[in-house]
DNA sequence: ATCCGACAGATTGGATCCAATCCACCGACT
DNA sequence: AGTCGGTGGATTGGATCCAATCTGTCGGAT
């Protein structure tokens, strides 16, 4: 068994950390803080945040250091629109090469997201919920397609977990998912592509109103 | 005036060994001996290598080290197909908000880039390509659009290098961006659009041509 | 009252050192 | 010949230390 490096472990926490709201937007990252919570020195922690620096989930200033990301409206309307012309994408290309055990999987993965709510373990939710989108989108087989979605993904994670927590989103959710299971099974992709989108819009109006009251 | 950290310029010299062939795709990346080159601790060299590895351009294997990416032909198409998308997304947002004054600033830049392909400096002609094409990009207003645009191509700096070489390639750039600006002068996006895709066919077929050739 | 500069504490940037891991080589054994 | 295990050099991973920079505060001058 290799043991993972400090820097991807640390990396993990980071974005739960950042997740959970235990960093919050806007919250400066102080290196000596996160050092020694973590139990390793910085230089870890500083190859770990200049990841995320490029993914957007923090900002680094020189000499000043990192701090949390701040989504605007903009923003958030941003990644929504970058996310559903490239969602499209991966579906169109996904679809046709589904066999019955891939929309099998995605059926397992479905019902993990559901006994997570049920359970409330909000965390488990939307990781499962991630596992469940991107088993899909990893169909396309386009490595990098997959890898501007995860960014974009994670750029909204802070606000995602949010999102969550309301209880008819977390039921609407649901309803969705199964709608869109069904149009997989039937292989239409089109279909599939429209429930996506309705299923974001959903999304991108529950959080953005979240933005809106954070920003009053 | 500020200095620039270490790290941003190790960062910038990164790129341009990669991008002139001095570190081609496959390398290991050393970091004592990048130290060396560049006068510095191996501190700043690891933190702008997890910078290129976000974008593509190397790969990391915990314990083993960085590496120049190299690029299938699979990739270069995923690349050209995603850039394909994107590029025209943005070209559309952005032509209806150009002003007179920001056309002309293209047509500068386009100037710049014959200047330079006249004097044959394949560097300084990539760089006012560069900034050439992201002028209209950027006029979209969309910035993460930019950003992941800027990570595509990036992914094949270390080949377009190459491209450029061919005279012939040269010209013909030199003839698609002038049409280019035609149609943007009568604010035609979707023939902007159109000769975009055709200007983006060119280059990827003499790329992938490239590629064949080493992987020989 | 406002602006400006000096100072102090906090924080980051980078250098150096040591530990952990990998890898190529080599000899022994099957 | 081929495989296995050990060994030494090379390279990376991480800790610690010091320098550079930033930021807020406090006097003092205007």
């Amino acid at each position: 068994m290799t043991r993972a490096t400090a820097q991807e472990t640390v990396l993990g926490s980071l974005r739960s950390d950042i997740l959970t709201g235990r960093l919050g937007p806007g919250d400066q990252v102080v290196q000596e803080l996160l050092a020694e919570r973590y139990g390793v020195s910085r230089v870890p922690i500083r190859e770990a945040l200049k990841t995320l620096e490029s993914e957007g989930q923090v900002v680094y200033f020189p000499h000043r250091g990192y701090f949390v990301a701040e989504l605007s409206v903009a923003d958030l309307l941003e990644v929504y629109r970058l996310r559903a012309i490239l969602e499209a994408e991966a579906i169109r290309q996904a679809v046709p090469t589904l066999g019955l055990d891939d929309v099998e999987a995605l059926a397992e993965l479905m019902a993990e997201i559901e006994s997570a709510a049920a359970q409330g373990d909000i965390i488990a939710m939307t990781a499962a919920n991630r596992r469940f989108h991107f088993a899909l989108f990893d169909a396309a087989g386009l490595p990098r397609l997959s890898r501007i979605l995860h960014q974009l993904w994670e750029a909204t994670d802070a606000y995602r977990a949010l999102y969550f927590q309301g209880a008819e989103n977390r039921d609407r959710v649901a309803r969705e998912h199964a709608r869109m299971l069904s149009a997989l099974r039937k292989r239409d992709a089109e279909a599939l592509v429209r429930l996506h989108d309705e299923h974001r819009e959903h999304s991108v109006g529950a959080v953005s109103a979240i933005l809106a009251a954070r920003d009053r």
